[in-house]
DNA sequence: ACCCAGGGTCGTC
DNA sequence: GACGACCCTGGG
């Protein structure tokens, strides 16, 4: 395939930095110039900022026009839902003003499963390693400037691949996981495709918890980042937790606060945005 | 050397 | 509903 190239000016709200260090994705790195490049779908991307000027370029399976603007959300109005936000109280403005170039990119459902599955009581670079080597090992080659990328494995890709296999990439206690959920959703017990018709968030979240290693905080993330896009989800996991209990609750005794309490004063403060405003203050307190 | 924590989930009580 | 166990890696 031929590279494709797309250049964007007078964009707001799109910080690459933001964008991929913002923990809702696992595949993109920074390069020497300070541009990024990642594999997402078939395609192979870098992405620079010049001044004003955001320039794709890459492998691309189709219109790199119509694919980068669907990947990183280029219709939704980033403006006015800072600004909405903005109006909570100080502690998500400033959190709003510190990532203030985040868009929430539309990920593969099936790869955020199970990149999110992996990322369970495990650290960022321990997870990128895993999902890279699981990607060198089952997806396919695609060669770019001399260098050798690999697409994120289909599920077909995992039919056959055993506990032990994932165990071999350093799944850990993972591996098990990670293979009933591919062959429930090669068996339809849980149809993907189904799951984007459904409107009602409740419900396709408790259709993601009947998932092997899915549980609430991983069915919020799946929500948030994948192309499920759902913004009224609050997923909890330490740093959350560690924000939330310091701007609003103050309780000594961190490990105490109850999670009920946490979602109540998300939903009060935050309402339908309380996905995005997670997105701003977990970015905030871990980077800060 | 040793301990701890990391974008939690699961089985057991 | 609370509690410990779970794989593995990096950092103090």
């Amino acid at each position: 395939m031929e590279e494709q190239k797309y250049v964007l000016e007078n964009q707001d709200s799109f910080e690459l930095k933001h964008i991929f260090d913002c923990g809702q994705c696992f595949r993109w790195n920074e390069e020497t110039d300070g541009s990024y490049t990642g594999v997402f779908g078939k395609n192979v991307l870098n992405v620079q900022k010049q001044c004003k000027k955001i320039i794709f370029k890459g492998i691309v399976d189709g219109n790199i026009e119509e694919i980068v603007t669907d990947y990183f959300d280029l219709n939704r109005n980033y403006l006015e839902i800072k600004e909405q936000l903005s109006k909570i109280d100080e502690n998500v403005s400033s959190s709003v003003k510190y990532g203030e170039g985040i868009r929430i990119l539309n990920q593969d459902l099936w790869e955020t499963i199970i990149s999110f599955i992996i990322s369970a009581n495990n650290n960022i670079p321990r997870i990128k390693g895993i999902i890279e080597r699981l990607s060198e090992k089952y997806g396919q080659e695609i060669e770019w400037n001399g260098k050798k990328y690999y697409t994120f494995p289909t599920r077909q890709e995992l039919e056959n691949v055993t506990v032990q296999d994932f165990r071999n990439l350093g799944a850990g206690f993972r591996d098990v996981r990670l293979y009933e959920t591919t062959h429930m959703i090669l068996d339809k017990k849980v149809d993907l495709d189904k799951l984007h018709h459904e409107k009602d968030t409740e419900i396709v979240r408790e259709e993601l918890l009947t998932l092997s290693g899915v549980g609430p905080k991983v069915a919020d993330c799946i929500l948030l980042f994948s192309t499920l896009k759902r913004f009224d989800v609050f997923p909890i996991d330490v740093w959350v937790r560690r924000v939330m209990n310091e701007l609003y609750i103050k309780n000594p005794d961190e490990k105490k606060v109850n999670k009920k309490e946490i979602e109540k004063i998300a939903l009060e403060k935050f309402g339908s945005l309380e996905g995005l405003a997670q997105q701003y203050l977990f970015y905030w307190k871990r980077e800060a």
